[in-house]
DNA sequence: TTGTACGCGTTATCAC
DNA sequence: GTGATAACGCGTACAA
């Protein structure tokens, strides 16, 4: 037997909407009556029902996060972000690790749906077509983390991945490093992908660097694929002298294949990451790399989302800026 | 404007009696409302509402789980686990990052109370007294997630964390370690800390090596925690010649801390971690760790949780094996 | 200052 | 087979 407002105000001698004034701090009540109001609900326990509330309110406090479970170093980053904010405001957060799955995907959008959710941070995968129209039926706010769609107006928080590799890319360049490796995404991931290729690239050609062999594209960011895509790399092009991960587990993995090649970092071999998650200053040697802001993005998205909710009107779209995280995975080049 | 349950009732010239059976398919219909009634729900697009829902059921199919904010490396295996098995029970998640702050964790469990979550499971810190009685009035069943509780009757999954650091302790032993440091958490920590403390020294007691200097205490399970530990331990006892870590962090901390001595691993130093996280076989030289199933525990916990629910009544704890994953931190020492 | 009564969207219990 | 109608717990016009 749950106790409702019912119970209170027959125990204080007032009517529920007396009780769910002095809950509710709307004027209209005398001190005694909150006093005795407040006494009788302390003596009760009573504890307001968010689901009757919600109910009247249309709004649940709760907001609904879209992560690809993979790349959870990364994400777990975001999360704190988000969740630190939300419950600033009075919310909860719903995690759904999508696992890059299309159908799952569609499922968590059909159950928060269902739930009601004031709003979506979607950092899974591409916004597609079906994604999007379908969250466009739910009508709450929407915004993208670390992620773009094609052609919706949808606001989104995160770095500029292309100058972000261009900044990491020239960096190396201006360690001395003419012949630089780089171990990317997939050229279809619109987002992680062909973007930091382009920055990359870009910032060979404006140094008049070639780049011919220097690139490999491995299927994921994980650790095992740096491994393979490395072996792959010093295989087609066994002089370079850097390489620029696009992920910093990537990047460990180059740095695992090296050394048991006997490939000494920095010595032999600079390397740089991407996103600077916890695991870069953990590594031996300490990997610098390209960091993103990410608790402080998964913040910025969480309050767009409410600012969207209370304002009932878009945001502006956020580009957060990047940094290279120095440590000690690069070494400058002599000029011979 | 939404669409009710009433909307698909006046178009489909029926009842919204009638309509909710369909719904939910309780018989009490014919063929052809049938058909009418859903060609209305696609033509309208309704879908119902789990708020309302949850107002009648008393149940709002969402979960709540308590973990620490540190230690995510661990935490997100867990949760991949608790979040795969609540989606399959049609459940959702809310995460609640603990910080091992008590004000925060109430706050959270007075939200997880209002939003009149089915089920918690506890991951954070030990189980106090204030936390339990206030889950307890809140009446739902609870689970203990690689924790435990002092003296309440609140069933839990976990290791033996004690045995686990016993099997760590006697498999260096059995590579011919006789001086072998143990990097611990805390003995407040009547988790992580002094059980496996307590499995060192029966370990090393048993094998009848002394225990005098060996131990350090260190203040987290962090990296930073593990490389100033290692630090302590190498000047109070300069010839450990293997050293058990207690979390993977604290493990990778000492390996950097001895690279940079120049002490190698696993020639000089074996080093021996615990969790087995993802980082353990990133790291160089890949570490050898006392495995958990983390994910598979987590969906243990998750499966408890909706039996409780489903048949009121409490479940049996349970304990999961370990194992010592080996990789290439551990050396044999060759006897002299 | 306070109380009455309706509605939020749904399910369940009756009648018909 | 089907349809009113009363809950569920709460907020809020409106009236007093």
């Amino acid at each position: 037997m749950t106790i409702t407002i019912k119970d209170v105000a027959k125990k204080a001698n007032v009517s529920i909407a007396t009780v769910s004034r002095i809950v509710n701090n709307k004027p209209g009540y005398s001190k005694e009556t909150e006093k005795k109001v407040l006494e009788v609900i302390e003596e009760l326990g009573y504890h307001p029902n968010a689901i009757a509330r919600g109910l009247i309110s249309k709004r649940s406090h709760t907001i609904g996060v879209l992560v690809p479970k993979l790349s959870s170093m990364l994400m777990s980053e975001f999360i704190s972000g988000i969740e630190n904010i939300a419950h600033q405001f009075g919310s909860s957060v719903i995690i759904c690790h999508t696992e890059s799955n299309g159908k799952k995907t569609m499922q968590y959008l059909e159950l928060l749906r269902e739930k009601q959710i004031d709003g979506i941070i979607f950092s899974s995968e591409v916004l597609t077509e079906e994604y999007y129209q379908f969250m466009k039926k739910m009508d709450v706010p929407i915004v993208l983390l670390s992620t773009v769609s094609f052609d919706y107006p949808v606001p989104y928080v995160r770095v500029d991945d292309q100058h972000a590799a261009y900044t990491a890319t020239e960096y190396l360049i201006k360690k001395g490093h003419r012949n630089i490796g780089m171990i990317s995404g997939t050229k279809e991931d619109v987002v992680a992908g062909q973007p930091r290729i382009d920055g990359f690239t870009q910032a060979m050609d404006r140094n008049k660097l070639p780049v011919t062999n220097n690139i490999v594209a491995a299927p994921g960011f994980g650790y095992e694929d740096g491994k393979e895509a490395f072996k792959q790399l010093i295989t087609q092009n066994p002089d370079v002298t850097a390489v620029f991960a696009a992920s910093d587990e990537l990047a460990l993995g180059v740095i695992s294949t090296a050394y048991q090649m006997d490939i000494k970092i920095p010595d032999d071999l600079s390397v740089i990451g991407y996103d600077n998650v916890s695991l870069a200053e953990m590594s031996i040697p300490p990997l610098t790399s390209v960091g993103q802001p990410l608790s402080t993005m998964g913040e910025k998205a969480t309050e767009m989302i409410f600012e969207m909710i209370n304002t009932n009107q878009s945001v502006e779209s956020r580009i957060f800026p990047h940094e290279i995280v120095e440590r000690q995975s690069v070494k400058e080049l002599k000029k011979e």
